[in-house]
DNA sequence: GAGTGGTCTAGACCACAAT
DNA sequence: TTGTGGTCTAGACCACTCC
């Protein structure tokens, strides 16, 4: 037994959603019936489908069944993480579309920005990432222009800017705001939103020692993508004196 | 039994922790011995140490013990702040509008998220939030039934709902996830906000101590809102071996 | 080799929902 | 009344770490 039971059927249930089978709302088989389809003791399916719920994937609700629960895909703000894994952690495939890599000359944004004279060079790509097949994330990405010669040299369907990113210049700060937008035409086109379907655009700035390295635009569709994040107020777990 | 024994457990992990008499690297009582100690099944304490791994308040090394987490990042992201702190701080006047106010019967939704049977009676309030008279927040929130009737008394043109719960349901922990919404054509015109203008919906769950106090849903329009945050990452991984 | 977590079983009793 | 999820038990075997 390589991959716990436990997995199998989590991906099982996850993969059912993903591929339509089972849809927002609709009532997944029970447990009993899961446990005789994957030959499982009913307590192994039990923690698949916990597991699950407490992911927010799954409703479920006593006596009556467990439900799907509204599907979409969700960032969490906790860290700056991959997109690559955020896409592949919850069982679908990533892939990169480089619509863009060149460098842009400074304007009066840009140039403020990375506090440089205008026309400058700036390392500039924009990339579709797509989860299985799907486009869920455009990013739009200026780089400090120390950083510019290698990135342009990057192969972004092989590696991710957040990867070239954490080797070239460690991150030692960021700042983001977040704003529901009307995509432009161009971006809903890429995106494949729906005519009037609002975009979630995430804008990041982030700094390697004294610098700024990166900034981004990363844009969503708001139907199917979402922020997600969690939060304890001081936890004053360090200080000797509250010991009870 | 009212309470199940792996929540009595998982409430006593985090209280040693927070009461700071096991810190951030320490290594915990193993399985066996908390099973003992709380004369449960391994299974059961399995479920509770299992269950703060994936919150990530424990780290599990398989064939070496538990240890307790790095504590989490404390960064401001999304602090929990009054709206009308906010407003206030940018130099505008706050004001309430209270659109309802009022005690509703758990559905299937609320009673699964706090954890009640259906048709308890959970407090509901619609409150509508102006900066200089222009609305900037719609916010629907629902209280603990234990909150409900305290809830019911106040009066939101003169304190508001994150002052309420400060005081009577200090707040231990939150998630939130953040979307751009169309808004209904309630929420659109209550906001003011024009014709094919996105919505960001934050949704937030607050709790204290061991229960879920409250649910909210602030709406806001996307023209006129964003939410920013910034953050440092964490200096240093754990790795409980590291010592030397 | 002793101890730890990782996983699984095959039962069980309960509260609750639907009927 | 039947079926569902919620919880719990008392075992078990395994892979792994530490000594």
């Amino acid at each position: 037994m390589q991959r716990p039971a436990y997995l199998k059927i989590k991906t099982h249930i996850v993969e059912s959603i993903r591929k339509g089978r089972w849809r927002e709302g609709d009532l997944i088989p029970s447990e009993n019936e899961l446990a005789a389809q994957f030959q499982v003791a009913r307590m192994t399916v039990n923690r698949a489908v916990q597991e699950l719920a407490n992911e927010r994937v799954l409703v479920r609700v006593k006596g009556a069944g467990t439900y799907v629960a509204e599907p979409r895909a969700a960032t969490t703000l906790l860290e700056i993480r991959s997109i690559k894994d955020e896409i592949e952690e919850r069982g679908a495939t990533h892939a990169t579309r480089v619509l863009t890599l060149e460098s842009v000359s400074a304007g009066v944004e840009l140039s403020g920005l990375f506090s440089m004279p205008r026309g400058t060079r700036i390392g500039h790509a924009r990339l579709l990432h797509l989860a299985d097949d799907e486009p869920l994330q455009l990013e739009e990405r200026w780089v400090a222009p120390e950083l510019t010669e290698a990135f342009l040299e990057q192969d972004f369907t092989q590696t991710t800017p957040h990867a070239f990113l954490s080797e070239r210049a460690p991150l030692a700060r960021a700042d983001y705001a977040i704003e529901a937008r009307t995509p432009t035409v161009d971006v809903r086109r890429l995106l494949a939103m729906r005519a009037n379907e609002p975009a979630l655009l995430l804008v990041r700035r982030t700094w390697s020692e004294r610098d700024m390295a990166s900034y981004a635009h990363l844009w969503h569709p708001g139907s199917r993508h979402r922020f997600t994040g969690e939060f304890c107020p001081r936890t004053r777990s360090l200080d000797p004196r509250s010991t009870s």
